[in-house]
DNA sequence: AAGTGGTCTAGACCACTAA
DNA sequence: TAGTGGTCTAGACCACTTA
């Protein structure tokens, strides 16, 4: 793909992040940058705006985009921190457990979250995440069988999500989260680490397809002292 | 501010609510819209594109625009459900104590958070949150003295953030968040009623000023179980 | 093949900042 | 007053979906 707003976007973030343009100066004006990259305005603006989204720049009406100090933040510009990132800094293997793998009658619970009659079937997955032989993160997973027909141990213990996009060709285009604090329950004590935690952190995640339908209610269940989020919020005015 | 795209996405989204438009179903072709509008096919783009980026809607190329059914989320699209938000659903008044309010000069850790040197002078506040006759949410202030001559009580028992827009004319422009889960601290246990919770949730907010310049630090850190974050999360390819 | 959204252009006018 | 970013336009071509 030959996107030319992407590619002026990378290029920028490259020369960011080389310190090439240094935090706290203006990068050149849009006029500017479009003869540089032999553009139009609008072009150039719309890799400004991701820069801006991003967290990069902060346009400044009259003045100019400001570069901002990245490396202050030593996390990521946005998100949880995942899985496979958490266990590289702990500097050990992942490893996956699959605890349960088959298909149920949704109860009035998973109904509501994904809006289904009685008569839909459900997978129901829980995967326990190790890390440092440690188990910090419980995964449940509810996925709509109309659209994966089938789901293997095999396929549960690498990536669900990489079987449903590669093998499924299944679009996973957004996504609602919520965060909330519970106690523990029988089934968190059960399979995870808890080391006398008395609470689990749980990211309630709404998954949906590209055309806009509801399709997997996951809860990821984490022991507390391992779980991090970070969030890069611009101001709507 | 007569803003056509921000006009046109407003009319669009009172349609959404209202039910005029309905979920599952798709907006008319921006180049429908654009006649409805008397407009050109770019700014119905921006108005859509907010849309999408708000959550109400999923645009799908070669198909078109999906509502989303918005009336499942009983939350608000994204964010911190706020103190004042709270305090609403649980039908009681919000009370604020002000704790502490003084000049110190940063210790180490403040001095990092906010790039300060030493000899830097910086505000500190400590406030309570009162709600249904808990103290559930203890708020650490940081604030760059050079920005904020003057602050008092009455200020911080209101909110230092109109003080600080509407007095002083600084504009809070963007910041980034950071949740974690803390064991409680001997100030926590003092200042929070924790009702033997063993854990409190800390949003680590770095606010900065229109110029992109850091100038408060902000610890908000919750009783687990009044906590709740919600956060809406498209992908990027 | 017709219709959809995605990208890109070259120009215009405006609101704001700084000298 | 000159330069900046914000908005808006009317057109063009492309990639993709659906019939």
């Amino acid at each position: 793909m030959t996107n030319k707003y992407l590619t002026i976007y990378n290029n920028i973030v490259e020369q960011i992040k080389s310190g090439e343009i240094l935090p706290q100066t203006l990068l050149p004006s849009e006029n500017e940058l479009k003869d540089q990259f032999d553009t139009s305005r609008e072009t150039i603006r719309k890799a400004l705006n991701l820069l801006s989204q991003n967290g990069y720049i902060q346009k400044v009406r009259g003045k100019g985009s400001i570069v901002i100090d990245i490396s202050k933040f030593d996390f990521p510009v946005s998100g949880l921190v995942s899985f496979k990132e958490l266990a590289k800094k702990m500097g050990s293997k992942p490893k996956t457990i699959v605890n349960e793998l088959e298909l149920i009658k949704p109860d009035v619970f998973i109904r509501k979250q994904l809006q289904l009659s009685s008569k839909d079937i459900v997978w129901k997955v829980i995967r326990t995440r190790e890390m440092g032989g440690e188990k910090i993160i419980l995964d449940k997973d509810f996925l709509y069988k109309k659209y994966v027909p089938n789901l293997t141990e095999e396929i549960c213990a690498d990536s669900i999500y990489q079987y449903l996009e590669n093998e499924l060709n299944l679009t996973i285009s957004f996504a609602k989260k919520e965060i909330v604090v519970e106690e523990p329950t029988e089934e968190d004590r059960t399979l995870l680490d808890l080391e006398g935690f008395h609470n689990v952190v749980v990211i309630k995640n709404y998954v949906y397809l590209d055309d806009a339908t509801l399709f997997q209610y996951t809860e990821s269940r984490h022991r507390p002292d391992k779980f991090r989020f970070v969030d890069f919020a611009r101001r709507t005015r």
